[in-house]
RNA sequence: GGCGACGUGGCCAAGUGGUAAGGCAAGGGUCUGCAAAACCCUCAUUCGCCGGUUCGAAUCCGGCCGUCGCCUCCA
């Protein structure tokens, strides 16, 4: 089993990975607020998350993810007060319109989607342990973290507290703090909120400690791998270690990853700007989701991602790279002999993992699949591919698949596309079209191609005969 | 003010000490009844700028310039 390398935020430094139980990951990502529509920057993150973890089972690992689902926060009541939808009406149309966006990008699903307001006795339970151990305490009817308790507080971040800007986010804060560093842990209900009952009265709790209690019923007290995009970083994912450690005394997350944002044509995506888009707006627009997926994942996933119409075409341009090697090789004849591109499959198979090892080197990976491209293209047009070579090259094309999950056309085929001209009537103009060119019958061949061009069908006469294929 | 990231050909983007991957675009060629589609080839003596270390630097160190992010609930 290929042990990776990740850039560990903890530490600023790539680590190699070592699970806590051998060949098992325990993953928690933070996942949406359901308040309102996922936009590209978000997805961006869940399909890095999706990279992961299909890199991680590639390598022969088993993999546990959980990714939560904030169900309740300042944002979501707020909705829930100006439409005058109760939070469900607002947050489960919410919800399922995520889980289509992350069909419509193929992203596979996590284990476990665990909702905030179902699980708020366990964050109750893990308030009551930092209460009990000194590192909280009530005001008002909500609960704070008392940081100056906690003395390694800010190793994530780099962050000291004590030389951050005390900006008008923290004096405006108008909860009665013993600090103004500290964070909530759990909100006193006001009135005409949503609230839970607990041992402090009425109220919903913070956002934090929601992260901290569902990761830890899932995957443990500690476990190997937490994500997120990079705002997370301070402070949630500060707050998360220093909730957590304080409570059970143990070392929480071994390995923190995060996601750089995404950017539209090199501008901070923003609603004034007006670049601002959800998966929808864009297929709206045209784009193809394979597009988005193959370009989504082709940017390092440390590096900003300029997102821009440029960059989706060529994204399409290498995807359709990748499909004419596909189509290609279906179509050609094969001789018997020795075959020169076992070894080739090998050699990409080979480069495609070492480069998903080192911290999840995509680019890398695609180049060695680029590698492979050229070397089939060559042997086909040299006549040179053999018996079994076909088989072996589509076995290791649906291999690296399993972690890009966008080389097969077939498999992101919407119905729209497959309509139209059955694959059998296709054949038989094909086949009367090859009758007239043979006849030299031009007129009629001619009026066979525009009629199936007409149909979104394209004609390649190649040497070897004339194969078809939609759009 | 504090912390951090980044700057590689027209565009996107690998490469963290050994002499610049890959994709798109562009130019040339091949195939073809004509086309189309496709394939093949070519395309950075150079990595923001200036110094330094080294036999050797895009890669390490220092400085400068530029772009950007976070700084209490934004992926």
């Amino acid at each position: 089993m290929r042990q990776p390398v990740f850039f560990n935020t903890l530490g600023r430094r790539l680590e190699p990975l070592e699970p806590l139980v051998p060949g098992q990951v325990r993953i928690y990502t933070c996942g949406p607020t359901v308040y309102d529509r996922a936009h590209i920057g978000n997805l961006r993150t869940f399909l890095f998350e999706d990279l992961l973890n299909r890199s991680l089972r590639f390598m022969g690992y088993e993999v546990t993810q959980v990714m939560n689902l904030t169900d309740v926060d300042d944002r979501t009541i707020q909705r829930s007060q100006d439409t005058g939808k109760s939070l469900d009406e607002i947050t489960v149309p919410v919800t399922e319109a995520f889980f289509s966006d992350l069909d419509a990008l193929a992203i596979q699903r996590a284990d476990h989607y665990p909702k905030a307001t179902e699980h708020i006795a366990e964050m109750i339970a893990l308030i009551e342990r930092l209460i009990a151990a000194g590192y909280a305490y009530e005001s008002g009817g909500s609960i704070f973290f008392r940081i100056a308790e906690d003395d390694d507080y800010g190793r994530l971040s780099g962050f000291d507290l004590g030389q951050v800007r005390q900006g008008e986010r923290v004096v405006s804060d108008n909860y009665d703090k013993e600090d103004v560093r500290d964070f909530v842990l759990w909100k006193a209900a006001k009135p005409g909120e949503p609230s839970w009952e607990s041992p402090w009265g009425a109220g919903r709790p913070g956002w934090h400690i929601e992260c901290s209690a569902m990761s830890m019923k899932y995957l443990g007290e500690s476990f190997d791998i937490h994500c997120g995009g990079v705002d997370n970083i301070f402070p949630h994912h500060e707050n998360e270690i220093a909730q957590s450690e304080s409570a059970t005394g143990k070392p929480f997350v071994r390995t923190w990853i995060h996601a750089e944002h995404l950017i539209v044509d090199g501008q901070k995506m923003s609603k004034s700007l007006g670049n601002f888009y959800t998966l929808g707006d864009l297929i709206e627009q045209g784009a193809d989701p394979r597009a988005i997926r193959y370009l989504m994942l082709s940017v390092h996933y440390r590096d900003k991602l300029n997102f821009t119409l440029e960059a989706l075409e060529a994204a399409n341009g290498a995807l359709k790279r990748l499909d004419e090697m596909r189509f290609r090789l279906a179509h050609t004849g094969a001789s018997p002999g020795e075959s020169r591109l076992v070894a080739s499959v090998e050699k990409m198979l080979e480069a495609f993992e070492t480069a998903l090892a080192h911290d999840l080197n995509v680019s890398e990976s695609l180049a060695a699949l680029f590698g492979l491209v050229r070397e089939v293209n060559t042997a086909i047009d040299g006549g040179a591919v053999v018996e079994g070579d076909r088989e072996h090259v589509m076995t290791a094309l649906a291999r690296v698949d399993e972690v890009l999950g966008v080389l097969d056309p077939e498999a992101w085929r919407t119905e729209a596309e497959s309509e139209g001209l059955a694959d059998d009537n296709i054949d038989a103009l094909v086949a009367e079209r090859e009758q007239a060119r043979a006849d030299r019958q031009w007129g009629r061949a001619d009026e066979i191609r525009d009629q199936l061009q007409g149909a979104g069908i394209v004609l390649e006469d190649a040497r070897d005969g004339t194969r078809w294929k939609r759009q």
